[in-house]
DNA sequence: GTCTTAGTCTTCAACATTGAACTTTAGCTT
DNA sequence: AAGCTAAAGTTCAATGTTGAAGACTAAGAC
């Protein structure tokens, strides 16, 4: 067709040069992991997508099953908890939670005991459909991580928490925004 | 009020045994990794979302800054290009562009040479908006890396860069769905 | 030169998320 | 007990994203 300007997207690297090119007070080591850990994200989120549209699911299904399956037996919470650990609105959660009774994934009730409350609760089918991506999941995480050895997998799983705890400690809880998974 | 069932989101520890309980045949030094990835980005995310706001300007509006500025002089890129560094659909970026161009934050303008083509260029308000950010960020990224030290953030990087590699390569390009930032 | 094909962006309708109002219920105060 | 306040969900209008269809341009085939 004619040439492409600087079409597509760049490599970590060319992006790191980039970013001391434009921007000099930076510590290029800190830019390489947060850069790395962004770009890392968004490529697993692309991949468990596709796996959950495999499956004839969404995303935004797949998080509200792991999020009941996860609360252990009886596999029961509010629409304000689930909306909490997704980081959604309440009002984003009704409308989740209305296609997903709609799938007969989970059920709503009222809570009897506190009539203010209401109680999703997950279903087989919503557990098995979990099951499946859970086992789709652990095959692309294991390939995932297949050039690194059993101790590096320790060093990086405990260099990870200690930088969770230090952002988790700091913003405590607060249902913060943002879109993406977990 | 009353009690609170499973109210509050787990811990990551909390999280990882919920796993385990609920999937046997998983290895949990492999979801100690990925799932302190996911929460990790979950709160920068929203950190990064605080920051932005604070500058009048949205994490969309900074994605596409930064692709802008890092893409170098003269900073130009065209729609299609900037959809697929960001991961999102052209008719959004045309969307987000109208909304950049009302803000005086870039132009568009057709390219002549080529009159399928669109350029968006950035401009010095633009710019700005975008150093602002960065400097903010900056200071955030050194602080959540505090408790690592020289080595280990050398290490860090590296393994992160090598996870990352085995991914890109097996998905090259692809204008993968699933927002998030970089 | 005309036709066909492909590429780039925009438009449009459907759907998802948000923020703000509103409804219902529970607990507290007096 | 009556009234106030707070909490939990839902509804509604506005905004953002998507996927599909449409408009326009360029390049190649004949």
């Amino acid at each position: 067709m004619a040439d492409t300007p600087g079409a597509s997207e760049p490599t970590l690297e060319e992006q790191i040069a980039a970013y001391q090119r434009e921007f000099q007070d930076l510590d290029p080591q800190v830019e390489q992991i947060v850069s790395a850990l962004g770009r890392l994200n968004r490529r697993m989120n692309v991949a468990y997508g596709r796996q959950t549209a495999t499956l004839g699911m969404s995303n935004a299904e797949w998080e509200v099953l792991k999020a009941l399956v996860l609360s252990g037996a009886p596999y029961r919470l509010g629409p304000g908890d689930l909306a909490k650990r997704l980081g959604l609105t309440p009002a984003a959660m009704t409308h989740r939670i209305d296609r997903m009774v709609g799938d007969g994934l989970v059920t709503r009730e009222r809570d009897e005991s506190n009539r203010v409350r209401v109680i999703i609760e997950l279903q087989d089918a919503g557990r098995q459909k979990w099951l499946e991506a859970m086992r789709l999941a652990t095959v692309f995480e294991e390939d995932l991580l297949q050039d690194l050895s059993q101790d590096e997998r320790g060093v990086l799983g405990e260099m990870l928490t200690r930088l969770l705890r230090r952002v988790e400690d700091a913003q405590p809880d607060s249902g913060g925004r943002l879109t993406d998974l977990e």
